[in-house]
DNA sequence: TTATTTAGTTAGTATTACTAACTGTTAGCC
DNA sequence: GGCTAACAGTTAGTAATACTAACTAAATAA
């Protein structure tokens, strides 16, 4: 495909997508969780149980930061951790059923909501949709 | 179109646009513009002066986040500020030069970005993230 | 003319991110 | 076994971005 034709629609699709964003934000923040906090969750919750490291790299941030975000989330009692027993170095970190609760919540709020502001699409949409998401899937680099 | 036939599809949509925006907003920062730098120069450039509550509204904030930010813009010298006469309250915002001109680099590096990120993109595919882009454009309420 | 509303700023705080420096643990090598 | 490397995570310090509350100054309404 040449990239003359391609790029208004890359711009208008990435400008668009970043406003579809800033909406659910929101949304996940009334339903009690920040963006990172959820994503974090959902991935201790999808993946099961994982190491700092491995948590870090799923969510593309340094481990300090996640270390903090573990450490947050602990006091409010969404995760645990313990040091795993055959190498003391490294920590396991679990959701708790309070957390899997709480971001299972946070999905359906933001489900329900992308669905409300999608609701009108067309099934050709949706399609489209289902469409981008495989380009999108292709292209992105995988992590984790 | 029933709800859920499209759910799958939107949450998948949700979690790779999530990706994507992440990988881009690592590209502009790489050209020396933070993403809501970028998003409110372009705002400034795309469509002209502005007051500062007009940005903030056009960009999603409350005015005292908008004010830093232009306070910082303005050190850079990227963009300028003066009060308007005939209401002495209000301040007009303007690109710089300065600014434009790197507001327009850093949306070259990001479309260039975009489009090496998609550049296996079929001729069907592209035509989906249009529709899709028509989606979001039609279901997103208007800002500004 | 006084009161209210409006526009923006300042102050203080929270979250999320980074790098650099540190602690403790494991593994490798002689 | 014991010294050294590498590794996993934490702590400390900083920066950017966001908020609310409280303030200043200007314009408008009563």
């Amino acid at each position: 495909m040449s990239t003359s034709r391609k790029r208004p629609a890359l711009e208008r699709f990435h400008h668009l997508a970043i406003r579809m964003l800033r909406e659910l934000r929101a949304v996940d923040e009334a339903a009690g969780l920040s963006g990172p906090r959820a994503s974090a969750l959902s991935v201790l919750v999808f993946r099961g149980p994982q190491s700092l490291g491995e948590l870090a790299d799923a969510e593309g941030v340094k481990p300090p930061t996640m270390s903090r975000l573990v450490k947050a989330m602990q006091v409010e009692g969404l995760v645990e951790s313990a040091t795993v027993e055959h190498d003391q170095r490294r920590v396991r970190i679990a959701a708790t059923p309070k957390g899997r609760a709480l971001m299972m919540k946070g999905r359906e709020c933001r489900l329900e909501a992308l669905a409300r502001l999608f609701e009108d699409a067309t099934p050709r949409e949706v399609e489209a949709l289902g469409r981008v998401a495989d380009l999108m899937e292709r292209s992105l680099v995988p992590r984790g």
